[in-house]
RNA sequence: CGGGGUGUAGCUUAGCCUGGUAGAGCGCUGCGUUCGGGACGCAGAGGCCGGAGGUUCGAAUCCUCUCACCCCGACCA
């Protein structure tokens, strides 16, 4: 490809909208535009890089034994109410009406409209099992739409779903396909983690997630590192303390607090770390029961598995300064278990069932408790408290470095990752609800066994390019490179040698099947330089008069400090052997 | 949806407080000089200052309403 037939709109500065780099360098490169919130045009160059990791995608969900198909974006709302989803999936779901008033939807995902393949399509369990997959645009009305393409409205998925006559049959693809994952995300050339995680809105029961490892992702990420254990932090269970709760050796004092409310305030004040105060905070729940919970100073509260407490089910959220001072008759700040109405429940974590000694609010307004111990809240027996009310502990924090592994090999480390993928076993949850069955052996109506597979092919650019990047601009790995080779000439319009000797070359490059980008604009060295930098082209030559004159061209690789002088005769083994093509 | 912020040329922005003919850099067009790391000179094109209403002799500037976008939280590939 020429440069002068093809598009390249390269910025040099960054537009004001982009904050993350992956986002910024997009924009700069060209290979995105911005049509709207959420809403991103993919321009020439930027749709060369989401066909690689589409074809990647295909080639190894092919070799696993999936097969294609492509279902209609645009869903009508009846399957979605069949499962309930169309009130449940809320106004993430971009809901539309055609001429006659029917209810569609824009696909957000597609189980439903699968299942509905399957009940259709399969009778048998001969035909079983079998895994459906599309490359398709989804759209989900995100809230916040945010870091371009790294979290759009519109963007592109691969979905894939299988059907089973039995559990046995659903968690072998289940391997196969986190086989698959791992090959995918290794040849595209990605440092990335499994982990396991929790379910959420989808359903169903165990579930990996596949995240590219970058210190801006979204999502904190626990791992051990002397064993395999690596979970989203969402789901990473703080075990309960193995050490025994010390004896107390403090007598309970309210203390004079003003004007310190928060655990930092608190901490400085009083002189004692976060770790000695036990941190309470009000929710109620959507049947307006309101839960005083108890944390560590230094622990943060996980919603995701307060969320899995049966009283929280339901929902809930966190009081608002009028409902904390209505309930507890006190401000937010100075709240704590000591002293609570009846009628509020009282739920601790785990690490505060071994706390002595400890520091919480006093329920009066700026005054604290110092030298707090079970005791003093009322009875303690058997890691249920008891005082005005029974208090019980469950895992209702995040994890941090250095707790204990939950697999018992070790302590855990933290890091964050950009999820690109996800795999489920969905069970019978849809199947079941849309009567998905088919004849076993002995002529028995059964029900399918579901699994899940989802990549966020569009999302991966953007990984990809948040992982591979330095100051002149985006490192791409080979394997997504929208071109793997660019020529650069010196004067070619200056030099009748520049000229004949790079169209020479570029013809072979091309026949040898390199993806050669060949910069004929005539610019100035610098400007071809620093836009295929940007760009993220892996390797580079470039043909002036200077080399040519000893017969040598030069070549750079896209990390290289420096350039390498060839001899002209070698250079088109040399760039296949750099390029792995032989 | 709650909290914070920003809208001036394709991009980055000055001007706004204190109302008086809208400026710059990059990019773009033409000519010339340059030519191995985002060149230089000259000449140009390009703006309903997000939109609507108001105050005023006069509004980018002050007021009201609206729209869009960005950042922080809950959602997720």
């Amino acid at each position: 490809m020429r440069v002068s037939q093809f598009f390249l709109s390269t910025l040099k500065e960054a537009p004001a909208e982009a904050e993350l780099v992956s986002h910024k360098l997009m924009l700069r490169a060209g290979l995105i535009k911005r049509i709207g919130s959420g809403l991103y045009t993919w321009m020439p160059l930027g749709l060369r890089v989401l066909r690689k990791v589409e074809n990647i995608v295909r080639e190894e969900m092919d070799k696993s034994g999936a097969v294609e198909l492509l279902m209609p974006a645009v869903v009508p709302a009846e399957l979605w109410q069949e499962t309930g989803r169309w009130d449940v999936f809320g106004p993430q779901m971009l809901k539309i009406k055609d001429r006659h008033g029917r209810d569609f939807c824009f696909g957000p995902t597609h189980e439903e409209v699968i299942t509905d393949v399957a009940r259709r399509e399969i009778k048998s369990y001969r035909q079983l099992p079998v895994n459906f997959y599309q490359v398709q645009t989804k759209f989900r009305d995100e809230i916040r739409p945010r870091f371009g393409v790294m979290r759009a409205r519109e963007f592109v998925m691969k979905d894939a779903y299988s059907f089973h006559a039995s559990f046995a049959s659903l968690e072998q693809t289940y391997q196969v396909m986190h086989d698959c994952y791992s090959r995918i995300f290794s040849r595209l050339g990605l440092k990335f983690r499994a982990v396991a995680a929790d379910t959420g809105a989808i359903g169903g029961t165990g579930s990996h997630e596949f995240h590219v490892l970058a210190d801006s992702g979204e999502d904190a990420i626990a791992f051990c590192p002397s064993s395999d254990y690596a979970a989203n932090v969402e789901l990473a269970e703080a075990v309960s303390p193995t050490t025994p709760r010390p004896a107390p050796a403090e007598a309970m004092q309210k203390v004079a607090t003003p004007g310190a409310r928060t655990i930092e305030e608190v901490s400085q004040f009083l002189k004692v770390t976060p770790q000695q105060i036990v941190k309470s905070l009000l929710v109620v729940t959507s049947e307006g029961q309101p839960y005083l919970l108890l944390l560590r100073g230094d622990h943060a509260l996980n919603e995701v598995k307060l969320s899995k407490h049966p009283a929280f089910g339901q929902g809930f959220r966190f009081a608002s300064e009028q409902e904390v001072e209505e309930i507890m008759s006190c401000r937010a700040g100075y709240i704590g278990p000591k002293g609570a109405p009846a009628g509020v429940g009282i739920i601790a974590d785990r690490a505060v069932a071994v706390m002595a000694d400890f520091v919480c609010g006093a329920n009066d307004n700026g005054f604290h408790l110092t030298g707090v111990n079970l005791e003093d809240l009322q009875s303690y027996t058997d890691g249920m408290l008891e005082f005005n009310r029974e208090v019980t502990t469950h895992d209702i924090r995040n994890v941090v470095e250095g707790d204990p592994s939950p697999d018992g090999k070790g302590t855990l480390e933290l890091c964050r990752g950009i999820e690109v993928g996800h795999i489920f076993q969905l069970r019978t949850k849809y199947s079941e609800a849309m009567k998905a069955t088919f004849l076993d052996e002995n002529g028995k109506e059964q029900v399918m066994e579901m699994g899940c597979y989802g990549i966020g092919v569009s999302r991966i650019v953007a990984a990809a390019i948040e992982q591979g990047h330095d100051e002149h601009g985006i490192v791409f790995p080979p394997a997504m490179a929208p071109f793997q080779l660019a020529i650069v000439p010196i004067g070619l319009n200056r030099s009748e040698l520049v000229k004949e000797t790079v169209e020479k070359l570029y013809a072979e490059l091309m026949a040898s099947g390199i993806e050669v980008l060949l910069d004929d604009r005539d610019e100035r060295p610098g400007v071809m330089f620093a836009d295929l930098e940007l760009i993220g082209i892996p390797h580079r030559i470039v043909i002036g008069e200077r080399g040519l004159k000893d017969g040598n061209v030069e070549y750079q690789g896209r990390r290289d400090d420096k350039a390498t002088a060839i001899p002209l005769q070698n250079i088109v083994s040399h760039i296949k052997s750099v390029t792995c093509i032989s």
